[in-house]
Formats: structure tokens, sequence, C-alpha cells
DNA sequence: TGATCTACCTAC
DNA sequence: TAAGGTAGGTAGATCA
């Protein structure tokens, strides 16, 4: 009877005298988790080889006995357009560690022989179980029904309590050795297993744990579904009574540290998550396993579905984790990728995300609560716990799975590959897949050389076009912008690796690029990459319909993953042509896309500021001037300019004799889209994205918008803000709540006065700060930036610097580079980088601010650059004397055209509006899920 | 003191 | 076996 199950690990095995099995892990409908054995897939690479390749083939197999055949086959080399295939050679070998041997060996061949012309290998760095799947047509997370026969599951031994003998137990529930194995269409998701941990130590005098001396104290597990009935579930490495059922006491640390092991083998989680993790929990139980065997300890540290042990690696600054068979998934990064927060502590992110409250005991305080055996001790047990159940709730409630989950299935790759890594590994099995189909063979990735070579090259490539705005507050301004920009440049221009002209001269026309360069049309040959783009384009436009028909709220949910899934792969395939570590890298293609897309826009605004020029609305038309003919005084007539754009948007500003409503801007909207996408290629569009009744335009990506979105009958509307200090993480949150009162008051109100009323109370509150009583105001004062690199690779100070090596001083904690620091300038003479301060510190020891820093430096400048659009000045402002005017605000009545008194009514309809929807600033509203990068 | 460089973060 | 891309604004340190 064929079993289903999705696919969630694959590696190998070798078995004597059968060469290597491939193992495919994953969970049944059933719910049951499995092993499938394949056999008889075999490891093999390409070379290009010159002269009698008969003689090579022979050759190479008499000299190595790894060899199993050789073969010659037809296939097109990886870039430039050609004709006709090559013949080539495809070497098998018998293990796939084979291949990485021979491969060097291989081309020394090449010197025996005395051949000359271009060797080249092909293919010879693709894991196997990679190279299976992609062969099979399978991937990460996609199901498969398997014919075949149950075998027996891998098998662990640990030991048991007390050191008894040995038990032996099978690591997943069910084996099937394949005979058919074929891949079944489906969207579903497996009754996946979820298991959360987190771990404490015991540090010497509250600084950082060391495996070698600071003893595990604490596991504390949080399971989803439950595990025997445990939601969750924390181990102690001492006796303790009186704790709750939850709660097991252990004899010591050891025999917690094997109650650990069984408990993830019992549970048999697919997915093992945690808050960090993989970077501290894993190698610190790691280690310390290590630790304790070395003194003659009994610890079997058995994790993977194959009997395997648990362990790591690190590879510079990144820590790698296996767990066999299973997906270890770190919340910590995720949470970095989707959203901008100012600190991705546990407690930060699980207040703004989950809006719960971790619990805390201070490092310094541990050894207390340890030892303690009444309230203390159940409330480091309470911290303990909550900190697995947080990690498993962002996983889980902020679903931050489901993305990579749907980016496996439709890239092929294996979740753990795409949870731990970027889009290379995404783009490249799709290449694989795709050139494998069209007879074509793929470059190993280029070494550390090559790729340096690459990148000094890489300041060749050119980016997108940025057009001057027109600064200022103006009113009813359309915003335009291209649907995926560069993917569909790609396909309409049919830019590829394949299509470029380097080797073989096509007959006909070729397409070139403004950046140079030539391409084949897709009459000649159809691209590689804009086949598969067109693919995936595809199927996102069908996805998108399904989610429409769909009554689910589940099915919903995993359409739009995968339509967005979709849309990441598709926006990844430019980068990647850019990106030196590429295995098929070109500075030819990535500039042709990125100048196509610069001549387009400069295209866009000279069609919509020339050739268009005016639009006349009548009725419920929008005409072009020689449409509309005879002009009538019931006509409206809209003069258009283009005020500003970037890349793939034009913001469009018009102009009429009198008002303009939402609806009829929408007419202009929809007919420029129009228009301007009926001059295009296909599939480029140009799309109408929203109005925005005011826009103001401070420098290129730097713009706050008054925008109003249809919605149901009415209009939604919102403040968008872009690129402004309220929206950088380096300035204080007073900055942003400040600035953004005053865009609202500008924006919305109209009301420059009452911004510079606010204005002037927000400094004189910060003027008046005390310390000791403005504990809330200071948290608004906090500054942070990310620790980039290592402190000693620094050229200049840097404020956060400063606050690293105080901390370190203090406590003896370095925090990792990514971190985010936090840090308040405080009063005093030198530099600013030298009086940034840790904000606990300023707390605990009631250092006294720089309000001068504050007023001059985060609130005034940035003010300044909005008002200043209105005429408002803060010349005259003198802050070191304390007399009574603060500063004099020069108001030149700003000839606002957004006060005109006439339009009354829409004004009112409008502020009506506001009341309902509460406006949406970033730092006021909920944290918005960070955007992709769409070009 | 003004010009240049370094660093960071953002828009796309 | 680490990592998609460029364009751009702003602040502060450092250089000349």
């Amino acid at each position: 009877m064929p079993m289903d199950f999705q696919i969630l690990d694959a590696d190998y095995q070798i078995v004597n005298g059968s060469g290597p099995v491939i193992r495919l892990f994953g969970r049944g409908a059933d719910g049951k988790s499995v092993c499938c054995f394949v056999p008889d897939f075999e490891p093999y690479f390409y070379l290009k080889a010159s002269g009698d390749l008969h003689a090579v083939a022979r050759l190479i197999k008499d000299t190595f006995e790894q060899v199993q055949k050789v073969e010659i086959v037809k296939k097109f080399e990886p870039v430039g357009y050609q004709k006709t295939k090559k013949e080539i050679l495809r070497i098998t070998t018998r293990l796939p560690r084979d291949v990485p041997e021979i491969r060097d060996e291989i081309l020394k061949i090449r010197d025996v022989l005395g051949a000359e012309g271009d060797w080249q290998i092909y293919e010879s760095d693709i894991l196997f179980r990679n190279r299976f799947l992609i062969d099979r047509d399978l991937g990460g997370m996609v199901w498969v029904s398997v014919e075949g026969k149950s075998v027996e599951p891998p098998r662990y031994f640990r030991t048991g309590p007390a050191g008894s003998s040995l038990r032996e137990n099978f690591a997943c529930d069910s084996a099937i050795l394949a005979s058919g194995l074929k891949r079944v269409e489906s969207l579903a998701i497996a009754p996946l297993k979820y298991l959360a941990f987190d771990i404490e130590c015991l540090p010497h005098d509250g600084g950082m744990p060391s495996p070698d001396v600071s003893p595990i104290i604490m596991i504390s597990f949080s399971f989803e579904p439950a595990y025997n009935g445990h939601k969750t579930l924390i181990l102690l490495a001492k006796p303790a009574a009186g704790m709750d059922g939850d709660v097991i006491p252990c004899r010591d640390e050891t025999e917690m540290l094997n109650r650990f092991f069984e408990i993830i083998c019992e549970y048999d989680p697919d997915i093992v998550a945690g808050y960090n993790h993989q970077d501290f929990d894993i190698p610190y139980i790691t280690d310390r396993v290590k630790t304790l065997i070395a003194k003659g300890e009994v610890i079997n540290p058995v994790v993977g579905r194959d009997g395997s042990q648990m362990g790591y690696r690190r590879f510079g600054l990144i820590t790698r984790t296996e767990l066999k068979g299973r997906v270890v998934v770190d919340a910590l990064p995720l949470i970095r990728r989707a959203f901008s927060l100012k600190q991705y502590t546990l407690r930060v992110v699980s207040k703004e995300l989950l809006n719960r409250e971790k619990l805390d005991v201070a490092p310094m305080e541990m050894e207390e609560y340890w030892n303690d055996s009444g309230d203390k001790f159940k409330k480091f047990v309470d911290y303990s716990r909550r900190d697995s159940e947080l990690a498993m709730e962002l996983v889980l409630e902020l679903r931050l799975l489901d993305k990579y989950i749907a980016l496996a299935q439709v890239s092929g790759s294996l979740l753990q590959e795409i949870v731990d890594g970027g889009q290379t590994s995404m783009v490249e099995n799709l290449l694989l897949r795709e050139f494998r189909r069209k007879d074509r063979v793929i470059l190993p990735k280029p070494g550390d050389e090559l790729s340096s070579e690459r990148y000094d090259m890489s300041s060749d490539l050119k980016g997108g076009e940025v057009l001057e705005p027109k600064k200022g507050l103006l009113e009813n301004v359309l915003i335009l912008d291209y649907k995926s920009l560069y993917p569909t440049i790609m396909m309409a221009h049919n830019l590829c690796y394949t299509t470029v002209v380097n080797r073989d001269r096509p007959d006909g026309e070729t397409i070139k690029p403004p950046s140079g360069g030539e391409f084949v049309p897709p009459e000649v040959f159809r691209g590689i990459v804009p086949s598969i783009l067109e693919d995936l384009l595809n199927q996102r436009g069908d996805t998108k319909k399904r989610m429409k028909r769909a009554s689910d709220e589940n099915e919903c949910r995993v359409l739009d993953a995968t339509q967005l899934a979709l849309k990441i792969l598709l926006n990844s395939f430019y980068g990647y042509s850019g990106y030196a570590r590429a295995r098929l890298y070109s500075l030819t293609l990535a500039n042709a896309v990125t100048s196509f897309g610069r001549s387009n826009i400069l295209n866009t605004r000279e069609i919509i500021n020339n050739t268009i020029g005016k639009i006349v609305l009548r009725g419920s038309a929008a005409l072009l001037l020689e449409e509309a003919g005879e002009l009538s005084s019931q006509d409206k007539i809209v003069e258009l300019s283009v005020a500003y754009g970037d890349t793939d948007s034009v913001f469009v500003h018009c102009r009429s004799g009198g008002d303009i409503s939402l609806e009829e801007i929408s007419l202009v909207g929809n007919r420029l889209s129009e228009i301007v996408s009926a001059s295009l290629p296909d599939p480029m569009e140009l799309e109408f994205e929203s109005v925005a009744k005011r826009a103001l335009l401070i420098a290129k990506k730097r713009y706050a918008l008054w925008l109003f979105e249809p919605k149901n009958s009415g209009w939604e509307n919102k403040i968008k803000v872009k690129g402004m200090e309220t929206v950088r993480r380096d300035w204080c949150e007073l900055t942003s709540i400040t600035l953004n009162r005053v865009l609202e008051l500008v924006l919305i109100e109209g009301d420059v006065d009452q911004a510079v009323e606010h204005v002037r109370k927000v400094v004189n509150d910060v003027r008046n700060l005390d310390p000791g009583r403005d504990a809330e105001l200071i948290e608004k004062l906090v500054l942070t930036r990310t620790l980039t690199r290592k402190p000693d690779s620094y050229k200049n100070k840097q404020p956060h610097l400063t606050v690293v090596e105080n901390l370190r001083t203090r406590t003896g904690i370095m925090p990792s580079i990514g971190t985010r620091i936090p840090f308040v300038i405080i009063a005093g003479k030198g530099l600013f980088v030298e009086r940034a301060e840790d904000p606990d510190y300023v707390r605990e020891h009631n250092v006294s601010i720089d309000v001068d820093y504050y007023i001059k430096k985060q609130i005034l400048p940035p003010v300044e650059r909005i008002l200043g659009v209105f005429g408002v000045k803060m010349s005259s402002l003198d802050f070191d004397s304390k007399q009574k005017g603060l500063f004099d605000f020069e108001v030149n009545k700003p000839e606002v055209k957004t006060q005109e008194k006439e339009k009354a009514s829409s004004q009112k309809e409008l502020e009506g509006m506001v009341q309902e929807e509460k406006l949406q600033c970033p730092e006021n509203g909920r944290v918005e899920q960070r955007s992709l990068f769409d070009f």
C-alpha cells in the first residue's frame, strides 16, 4: 500500500557493499514520522574535455577506481547563446565523496594526454541529496507517495535511569525501503510536531557562562501538540519538592541532560524551535556534554531521526546546527528578517510582537534564586518556562514558518537550507532543474579568488534611476508603479545567461539593451531565466485566483504564503545575476536589466510630462487632449507633471483650475496606467497604486504621503512615511513621535502653527527634564545602532562602541555582531561618541542626560527639514542661555495651498474620515511586517 | 574650519 | 559549507 509523506529533510547513508542510499525524512499524513530509503541513485558530474573524448573517457575509467562509468553526452555550456550542443563527459562515481576527491585529479589527465584546449568541470559541487531531489523532481516540503516494503527504522541507544544498561529505541515511527516514489501535488502541511526549548546556566558572578565551568541548571520545553498531556516541561538539575506537575527534578546535571535527549527522541519533533538557540543553547549543550563526558559522566546526546548526536559547526561568525531529519528553527534571525525593531532581545520582541511579558531574573541574582527553595526558586522556574513558551509562540502565532515552507515547496530546496540561508540556494535550485531539462550544464561555485575578482568588478553594476523630487508640499499626487519591474524586464527582453551573444552569432536581429551587449530574441532561443520567471508569474496568478475562491481561512493563509514565496523568487533572479558568489554571474545581464529599468522610468516621465501633458475630465471619462476635441466649460483640465520617482515608481502631480476629487484623480491614474502600459512590451505593466491628497517631498528617498486607497465603498486614508527620521531606528522615539505629530498636523490638518506650537512644547519638556522623575521621557531618548563588525575593525569611534566597551568592562558581557545596542547621550565634556551610555546604567546611577544634544541634534534638525518648507526658521535659537523665550519661530504664514478655505466641504469630509480611521503611523500603530525588495 | 571619509540605515 | 543588488541622505569623526 503506498504511503504519503511530506519531505522534511534528506541525506544519504553508505551501505556496505551497495553504495549510497538516499534517506528522506518526513511526516506522513497519518501523523507518523517516516524514514524512507531510496537505493539506486548514483553520484555524477560533467567534464568538458578536448581531444579524442573516447580516449579521455577510457583513461579516466582506467585511472580512477572510484569511477563507475564515463559516458559521452551532448549538452549546452552554461553561458552564452549557442547554436548546437557540445559533446562532454558524464562521469559516474561509486560514492558521493568520490566526486570532490577526483575532481581535481581528473584535470591532470589533460597533462597526461598533452591535450590542448579548454577543460572544465561542471556540477561537481552539488550535494548528493540535492542532486537526488533535483533529478527526481522532488524537493523540500513536497509530498511524495512511496511504494515499497516496511523495514526497521534507524535505531539509537541511550542510557537508562540510574546507570542501568543501554536501552535501544527506534529513532522514528516507521521506515520504508522505496521501490517506487512519486511526487504528489499538494500544498497541504503535514501534522507537524513542534518543540521549543531553552536552557539556564549558572554563571560566575553574573558574567558570561562558559560550558567548561558553568553548569546547565534548568531546561524548559514547550510542545505543540502537547507531550503526554504537557504543554510545557521544566527539567531541574537538582532534586526539589513541592513543584507543579510540569517540573521534573533530576538527581544532577547529568541525569537532567539525559532526560533532555530522551524527551526529544520520545516526542520526535519535526521542528525544534528556540530563541537564539542556534548560536547559544545548542552549542552550549554540545560543549557542556563534552565537558561532562570528559569527566567520566555517561551521557548520550542523541537527537537525530537517524540516531545521530547533537552537534554544531562554526563557519566564521555563523553557527550551523543539524538535527538529522528535523528542522532547527531559531526565531531570532527570522524575526530580524521579518520585522524592523529597535532591539531583538526576547523581552522586547515578545512585548512588541506578542504583547507578552518576559519574566526576568538578573544574572547576578541567579545563584541566589537557584539556591532558594521557596518563592524565588519558583519564580526562577517560571522564568525559564516562559522563555520556551515565548519561543514557541513567536514561531506559531507570528506564523514565521509559513513563508519558508512555501519557499521550500516552490523552489525545491530543503526547508532547513531556506530557513538558514539566503536566496542563493533557491535560485540555484530552480536554475539547476531548468538547465537540466534543457540539456545545459551549470558552473561550479566560484572560489574565493574569482569571487573577489568579481566583487571588484561589481562597481560596474549600475542600479536604478532616482528622479530629483519637486521638493515641498504638493496636493493631488498620483502614485504609479511598475509591477515586478526587473522580472518583467527580463521576460520582455528575453534577458538571460543563455541568450547573451558572446560566442555564436544568431542570424537575424538582436536585442540591444542601453547598457550595451546583445541578446538573441525569443524566436531564436527562449531564455531559460525568462521562462522560469514566466512560470513563476503564471503560478502566482493562479495562486491568487485560487485565493479569491478559497473560503477556508487556513487554505487562504497557505495560498497567500505561496503567492508571496513566488514573488520573492521572481525578485531574486536579478540580484543573483550580480552576486559575486553566484554560479552564474553576469554583469552584462544584470546591467542590461537595470539599464532597461532606467530608460523605462525616464521614458515614462517623458510620456506623462510631454506626450500626454494634460488630461481632460469629462463626465466619468479621462481623455487625452486630442480625444477631447472642443473643450467646454464643464470640462476639467488636469495638468500633469512627474514630481518624483524611484526605480520603478512615478509620482504624478495633478493640477487643475478648481478642486479635483479623489474619484477624478483615480480616473486620471487609471488612464495613465492604461496608456503607458500599452506602450510597453508584455508583461511589463505600470500600475495605478494610490492617490496622495497631499505629499511632502523632502529629498530623494525621503517623503511623507497622505494616502487614500479605495476600500469597500469609501476611501481609507493613512500617512505613509518613507526614509524620514520617524522610520529610522538610529533616531530616538521622541524624534519619531514628534515628527509624526508634525506630519499629521501639516498633512492632514494643514495647520503649521499648531505644529510649531507642538514642537515648542516638546522642546520645553526636554529642557525641563528631571532625570529622577521623567523615567518615561528618558525611555523615549534611547537611540540604537547595530554592532556591525568586530570592535577593533572600526576606523572611527562610534557611540555604540563606547557602550559596548563599558558593558564589557562592567559585566564581561560582549554583545555579538548584529546586536542592536541601545544608548543615550549623557551630559559632560568631550566628543559626542564618548558620551554615549547604556540606558540601564543611566537609570540606575541617575546620570544626567545631555538635554542640549537632544534638542539641537535630535528634535530640531528633522523638524526643521519639514517646517522649513513653510518658511519656518529656527535660526535665531540660542539654547545655551536659559533665557525667557527659548527660541523664536519666524513663521512666514505659509502660502499653504493646503489651507484654502473654499474647500470647506471636501475638507470636512476628509476630517470625518480621519476620525474614523485612526492614523497608522509606524511608531504608533502595531509593528508592520517588513516589506520585500521588489523592483 | 571646511572637505572628505566612515558608518548607518533606508528605498527600491 | 556565509552572504541577492545599487542609490542616497545624514551625522560625526578625521584629515589637511
